[in-house]
DNA sequence: GTTAGCACTCGTTTAGGTGGAGTGCTAATC
DNA sequence: GATTAGCACTCCACCTAAACGAGTGCTAAC
């Protein structure tokens, strides 16, 4: 059987209409509901085949038809397009720039879940791209050295050596030209364990200690970022009562609040051939306690190759649209505050 | 009326019975309950003397009864006995001592969570009281300056400061010094105008740059630390039926994930007289979404006078007893491993 | 002062009944 | 052949009434 002009149109309307009431579609809604001009006898014929090819279901006999994944699928892959659209909060709130990278991920998660309905989730930029820009040890204590990275995109690390033995000024100082000289410019990817043995040569004499030095700060700058990953709106999931039973929404709130699960939605592979944004439906999520949600992603990126990405999950039946072209327009948003102020 | 052994023996059971089944208690359980040897019908008696003093509640005509928030917090302030308790998982975990606060945290209040099968909350320890023990500006880039500044308990802080002006070595040199002489030794809260304008007059002659970067080093050290709240086991509400139903989850799942009101939990003022718990029943806790919960709160220490507070949410019914034991257990095992790493 | 007993209350559960939305099928119509 | 009107049927959602039972307050006897 074939999906031809008319299905599509009765599918798109079952959908769209599910979409609002959250409640299954019946035949005479359809007949009404669409300028299609048919009776509802036709359409329930039509959604009769709509059924048996996948793409409705219907939760008992005599009762109207819901869309399946597979609906939802060609539903977003055909009939989404994108719109642009204006998230007034959301410039604003972007424009009053914040110097804490984790204040501002915070807050556009909030003002994205209140504005979706949404529950959303965000993950900080990775810089593993990024470059080294500057290095400084400095001595804070007997015993204790404080070594300081500076990556492009102005990210700190720092971190805090406990050496054995005294280091002298001149020692210190030396070190400091040394790391510099060898590691400014280079990504955090590119250092690896021959430059650092290199280093080691070079460094010469205290090669004990200063060696020590070195692997700390090739491990500083090396260190796994946290798992930084903010979410807002949780709660909303109650809007949705296909979501909102205990035991959903009990592993849901987990989900959300433990975040482990959310890095296999938010780092995925970003396939940069695409616009970015994904679209997962029920069980083409990774996380099983989205089987019945949708989540839509999309990929940011803040100018200088720093890469994160931005979640939403609602019910199945979200407003696909209004999603995507709020993403969309955060995206564009994010990209040009961060090439204002970069 | 007086509360007589009689009376308090039966309070107790009361209460005692419905923290194991969450539902309304009868007379006649507690007349076999007890060792009493009294009636059901005496037992209803002094149940109606009780209910008329305010210990405990009838939800309607003929259901048993359950404790008030006055009979609550009677059975906790006079039957909680502390009791010292293993728990062995957490004594484990801190005992591999983690580097990053961040995370030790965060796992404290995971664990704390499916100890107790409550919702738990972790604020970072404050650094209000603690000593600058070091401060450096260095030149990154052009008119981009890395001020970092090492407090006691090693707490790092830095920011990017970017000047309008060209500073020279020279200046950077001369400024690092007066600001180590002035400002090393000083605990964050004696920082004060009077002083940063006395080490502007000392900077002489650049003073306008100079003076720029010295309020900003001093805004940078005085700058409110972000509230970092750590929490788990959210969805632990959902083990009482008390708790789970739409409403009250959503707002408490909020209260959780939005975090600011659980700064009035665990940024009380520190009643350092007692042994640093605190609990909250029902109404008595500042957040309203949890005037169906009590709140227990225990104020740690990390050695050098840095102070946070651990907090546990759970129905009124709560295991008093254990929840106090564990966080007591816990304080002192945090006091320990921060004694012997710090 | 304590207890047994009883009438009473009131929420909870169960069963039955009804209405309505929606279907599938068939026969008539275009 | 496609469309439609009509009808019997299904099944859920909702309502009501009845039965249940846990627990009470009160009274009278011990």
């Amino acid at each position: 059987m074939e999906l031809d002009e008319r299905k599509t149109k009765i599918l798109q309307a079952v959908i769209r209409n599910y979409l609002e009431t959250g409640e299954p579609v019946g035949s005479r809604t359809i007949s009404k509901y669409t300028d299609l001009n048919l009776s509802s006898a036709t359409i329930r014929n039509e959604m009769a085949d709509l059924e048996e090819m996948g793409y409705i279901l219907q939760p008992h006999t005599s009762a109207g038809r819901t869309p399946s994944d597979k609906g939802y699928r060609f539903y977003v892959d055909t009939m989404m397009e994108a719109k642009e659209r204006e998230v007034v909060e959301m410039k604003e709130m972007l424009l009053e720039r914040q110097d804490k990278m984790e204040q501002v991920l915070q807050r556009v998660a909030k003002v994205l879940a209140q504005n979706t309905q949404y529950a959303t989730m965000i993950s900080a930029p990775k810089m593993a791209g990024n470059k080294v820009k500057f290095v400084q040890l400095s001595r804070v204590d007997e015993g204790q050295i404080l070594a300081v990275i500076v990556v492009e995109g102005n990210v700190i690390k720092n971190n805090i050596l406990t050496v054995r033995e005294e280091l002298s000024d001149e020692t210190l100082l030396k070190l400091n030209l040394l790391l510099n000289t060898n590691l400014t410019g280079l990504s955090i990817s590119e250092i690896n364990l021959g430059m650092i043995s290199a280093m080691k040569q070079q460094a010469g004499i205290h090669s004990d200690i200063v060696g020590e030095v070195i692997d700390a700060v090739a491990d500083a700058i090396k260190a796994e970022e946290d798992l930084e990953i903010y979410t807002s709106g949780t709660n909303n999931i109650f809007r949705y009562p296909e979501l909102a039973d205990q035991e959903k929404a009990s592993e849901l709130i987990n989900t959300f609040e433990e975040k482990e699960q959310l890095e296999n939605l938010l780092n995925q592979d970003f396939d940069s051939d695409n616009t970015g944004i994904q679209v997962y439906i029920g069980n083409e999520s990774p996380v099983s306690s989205m089987r019945d949600c949708s989540v839509v992603t999309a990929t940011y990126e803040l100018g200088d190759g720093m890469r994160g990405t931005i979640g939403i999950v609602g019910p199945k039946r979200m407003d696909y649209d209004k999603v995507v072209g709020t993403l969309k327009t955060l995206q564009s948003k994010l990209d040009e505050i961060y090439k204002d102020h970069g």
